[in-house]
DNA sequence: CCTAACAAATACCGATCGGTATTTAAAACT
DNA sequence: AGTTTTAAATACCGATCGGTATTTGTTAGG
C-alpha cells in the first residue's frame, strides 16, 4: 500500500503534539496506528525521521490553514482581523491535534531533540518574517501607523498570541484566549490602524 | 548528613527544569549529583517525588523573588512598573535554571505527569489571583482606570509575558521579552494609569 | 503456474529504564 | 570497646526502550 506512510503519520502526529518526543514511545506509535514496528521502519528511518514528519503534518493542518484566510483579504488591516479570527477557533482545533505544535516542540524539544526544536524555531520565524510583512505592508499602503515598528510589533503579537495559548492551555479555559484576542482587536483600532 | 536531601535538589532541579521529566532519567541525576541511585531513594521516594520537589525549587528561585519586588511597592502602578523590571532581568535568570519552570512544566507535564501539571496550574493560577489583586486595588484606589475588567486585564498581562519569554527562549533572543515589556510599560502608562 | 519483489509481521538484540534488596561503612549511643 | 543505627553504595530485578534481522504472505511479472 502506497499511502501507508501517510496513514502512519496522521495516526502518530497528534501522539507526538501531546506526548513530546521522549514521552512518546515506539509502542505508543504502534498502538496508536495499529500496526507493528516492522511497518513503522519499513517507512520511516527511525523515531526521529516520524517525528519530524509529524511536526510537519502538525503544522499544516493547524496552523497553515491560517497563510490562506490571510492572504484572501486585500488589506493589511483586514489581514490582522483575519488573523485574529483565525486564533477564536484555534483553541478547540489545536485540543483535537494535541496542542499547540509550535508552543509544543519549542518546549519539548529544545534540550531534548535539536533538528526538532530547530524546524519548530524556523516555524516561528516564518510566522513573525510574514506578520512583520503585512504590518510593513499596511504602513507603505498608508493604512497602519508609521511610527510602530513593524517587526517588533509583529513579536509582540505572535508573544501575545502563544502565551495566550498556552495559558488557555495550562488553565484548561479557552476565554484567556479570546479576551488576549479582544485585546489584540482593541490594539489594531486604537494602536495600528490610522 | 542531613541536608543531602537539599544537595540534591539543588543539582537536579535544573535537570528537570531543562530536560522534562520524561527527559530525565535516574542515571542524569546520578550524574548530576555524583550520588548514586541508591543515595537518592534514600532521601526521595521516587522520581516524581523528587520532580516535584524540584519544581518547587525552581519557582522558589525563579518566580518567588518577584512577589517580594512587588510587596516592597506601596501604589499599584509601582507593583506593576516592578514586575515590569523583574522581568527585564529575567531571561538570564531563567536561563542559568534551565528555562521558565512555569512554562516548561506547564507543557512538558500535560500529558505525561498530571500532579506535576496540577503543580504549574495552582502555580499559575496563584500568579494570575496575585496580579488581579494589585490591579483591583488600584482601581479601589483610584490609581487605576474602573473600566478596565482587573480578571481579564491580569490574564492578559500574564499572556504577554510568559508568551514574550517562549518567543525569546525558542528563538534564543532575549531582545523579544525586552519588546514586549516595553510594549507592556506603555499600556500601564496609556492603557491603565489614570 | 511459478517465481521475484516487496510490504508488513514476528522475533530478537543490547542497552537502559525506574525501582528494590542487600551490603558496606561510619557515626552515635551505652 | 562493643553494639545499634543509619546513610550511602552496590548489586540486582523485570520491563521497556529504540532498532534490526528474519520470516511471512500477498501481489505482479514472466
Amino acid at each position: 500500500m502506497e499511502n501507508t506512510a501517510a496513514f502512519i503519520l496522521e495516526k502518530v502526529a497528534p501522539v507526538f503534539n501531546r506526548q513530546g518526543y521522549v514521552g512518546t514511545s515506539l509502542s505508543d506509535l504502534t498502538k496508536a496506528t495499529g500496526l507493528t514496528k516492522g511497518a513503522i521502519y519499513c517507512n520511516f528511518s527511525g523515531k526521529e525521521d516520524l517525528a519530524l514528519q509529524a511536526f510537519q503534518l502538525n503544522v499544516k493542518r493547524v496552523i497553515k490553514p491560517l497563510n490562506q484566510m490571510m492572504a484572501d483579504e486585500d488589506s493589511s488591516i483586514d489581514k490582522l482581523r483575519a488573523l485574529v479570527s483565525y486564533y477564536r477557533r484555534y483553541y478547540s482545533k489545536a485540543k483535537e491535534a494535541g496542542g499547540c505544535p509550535l508552543l509544543n516542540v519549542g518546549i519539548d524539544a529544545q534540550n531534548n531533540n535539536p533538528k526538532l526544536f530547530e524546524a519548530a524555531k524556523v516555524l516561528g520565524i516564518k510566522l513573525h518574517k510574514g506578520l512583520t510583512n503585512v504590518i510593513r505592508t499596511g504602513q507603505e499602503a498608508g493604512q497602519i501607523r508609521k511610527d510602530i515598528d513593524a517587526e517588533i510589533y509583529a513579536g509582540n503579537l505572535y508573544s501575545m498570541i502563544e502565551g495566550s495559548v498556552f495559558i488557555a492551555f495550562t488553565f484548561g479555559n479557552e476565554q484567556h484566549l479570546l479576551n488576549m484576542l479582544d485585546h489584540i482587536e482593541h490594539l489594531i483600532e486604537t494602536d495600528i490602524k490610522i
